[in-house]
DNA sequence: CGGCATCCGGGAGGATACTG
DNA sequence: CAGTATCCTCCCGGATGCCG
């Protein structure tokens, strides 16, 4: 197997990882240190509790984020980057800056694309 | 609104983008140079043609590649990087790299706790 | 060659209710 | 609080067929 091969098949293999939405959001948000459940949803915020746990799993599962629970009164869980999980995070920031810096040229391309490949019912259209 | 609203608003709108797993694997299909439509088809490796179409609709749309077409006999068409897809590739290419290096890492992880949790059938299970 | 239109099946993921 | 379980919907994306 070339070594082109095996490129194109760890890449895949990450990107069905960062493929959903919610792995990168969540791991951006543990950038700063542990995170309980209720608060990392919070910080997420959009995110369904189902695909919160699911995605925790996912990530635990793959040793990018560790998982601790304190046995109290009322369970508490806390959700911490693994040193894998913050070697990550740096691509990640980097991806998260560029969309900042890109956001008014996405934003100004689009509208340009739009106003060029959807004659808006032009009035003129008098050859139907 | 808050700069870090504004952070998170944007984050989402590239993880959108990214999202699809098509989206990352075309960017770097092109970060040679432009490529015809078909071969780019060949090189992606898996996707449909109605995927490979669209996403190349959304990217073009975006302003992250530029798509060119010549009118010779049989129809020729290009795609290539504007400057703003260049400079995505970048973060890109890190998170690329970062899966390579991380791939065993990963696989051992899930291994690990696969083991951990999924208390395989073991005969020694005598207190059912 | 490089698309677009249509149909359709499977799975992602939201809402809700219950547990330890 | 931090999940698990179930149902149900929507839409992603593959297959196919036709056009310029």
């Amino acid at each position: 197997m070339s070594a082109a091969h095996r490129r194109e098949e760890g890449t895949r293999h990450i990107l069905d990882r960062i493929g959903d939405r919610w792995t990168v959001l969540i791991v951006v948000a543990l950038r700063d240190g542990s995170v309980r459940f209720s608060e990392l949803r919070r910080r997420v915020e959009g995110i369904s509790q189902k695909m919160l746990t699911q995605t925790l799993r996912g990530l635990e599962r793959d040793g990018i984020v560790r998982r601790t629970v304190y046995p109290e009164v009322p369970v508490r869980v806390e959700y911490t980057l693994t040193e894998a999980g913050r070697t990550l995070c740096e691509p990640l920031s980097a991806l998260e800056e560029w969309s900042i810096a890109h956001l008014g040229d996405v934003s100004a391309a689009q509208e340009s694309y739009d106003r060029a490949h959807r004659p808006p019912a032009d009035s003129t259209d008098r050859d139907k």
